[in-house]
DNA sequence: ATTATATATAACTATATAGTATTCTAACAA
DNA sequence: TTGTTAGAATACTATATAGTTATATATAAT
C-alpha cells in the first residue's frame, strides 16, 4: 500500500497552498483595495480610475495587470482608452467577511474598555 | 451641508482599507498557511508544528507571532512548551471561498481545452 | 546552583515589490 | 503625414519581509 514518506517536508502540501497565498497577496495592498472600491459602481477606464484614487500612471497599470492576471477584473479596451471592470465579485464577499470581523473585535474593545475603565466610579 | 472635499486624494478612503489589507497580508505567505492548516486539527506546541510544517525554529516563531497579533491564533504557553490554536475559524471560510473559486476555473479551463482541442476529430 | 530544553528576540542577508520617471505603442484627429 | 493622447512596458530606487544564524529568556530537572 503507497504511502506518502512523512519525512519529505517540502513535498505536497505546499504547492496546493500556493495559489491561495498568491490570491490573498493580490488582496493585501491597500492601492489595489482602492482600484477595487472604486469599480464597485461600475467600469471605468484607466484615467478615471486614476482620478478616483490619485495613483500615478505607471503604478496604476501595473496593479490592473495584477488584478485582471488574478482574473479579479477584466479588461475591455474601447478606442483608446481602456475600461476595467469587476469580473469576479466574490472579493467583494470576502472583504465584507474580513471588514465584518474587524469591526465586531473594534466593538468588543470599547466595550471592554468601558466597562472595566479604572475611572469609573463604580462596578459595585 | 458639510460635504467631502473631493479634491482631497490623500483623504479618508484609505486609512480604512489599511487594516483589510493587513489582514489578508497575513493570509499571503504560503508558510502562514502551512500552520493554519495543520492547526485545523487541534492546538499543537511551537516543536509539533515545526516538524509538521518543516520551518525553522526562529522563522516560525516570528509566523506565529504574526498570525496571533492578528487574533487569528491564541498563545497557551504550558511549562516549557507554547501551545497554539486557531481562534478565528473565520480564515478557514476564507480559504474556502478562494479555493473553491481557483478550483471552478480550473475545471472551465479544462473543460474549454477538451471542448476546443484542436486535435479532436470532430466538433460537428 | 547547574544543566537542558523550548521558545523568543536580535541582527543580518537576500529577495520581492510599490512607487516613480521614462520610453514605447497604438488609436484617433488635424 | 504629423501630432496628440491613453495606456503599457521598462528601468530604477527604496522599503518591507522571509529566512537564517546567533543569542537571550524562562521553565523544568538534576
Amino acid at each position: 500500500m503507497p504511502k506518502t514518506d512523512s519525512r519529505d517536508k517540502t513535498a505536497k502540501p505546499t504547492e496546493y497552498l500556493a495559489p491561495v497565498a498568491d490570491y490573498f497577496k493580490v488582496l493585501s495592498e491597500i492601492s489595489r483595495l482602492q482600484i477595487l472600491s472604486c469599480l464597485r459602481e461600475g467600469a471605468m477606464n484607466v484615467s478615471e480610475i486614476g482620478e478616483a484614487t490619485g495613483l500615478g500612471q505607471a503604478n496604476l497599470s501595473k496593479h490592473l495587470k495584477m488584478l485582471t492576471e488574478a482574473e479579479i477584473l477584466s479588461r475591455k479596451p474601447q478606442g483608446v482608452a481602456v475600461y476595467y471592470e469587476i469580473q469576479d465579485p466574490m472579493i467583494f464577499e470576502l472583504c465584507e467577511l474580513v471588514c465584518d470581523r474587524l469591526y465586531q473585535r473594534m466593538q468588543q474593545k470599547a466595550d471592554q474598555f468601558k466597562r472595566l475603565s479604572a475611572f469609573s466610579p463604580s462596578k459595585k
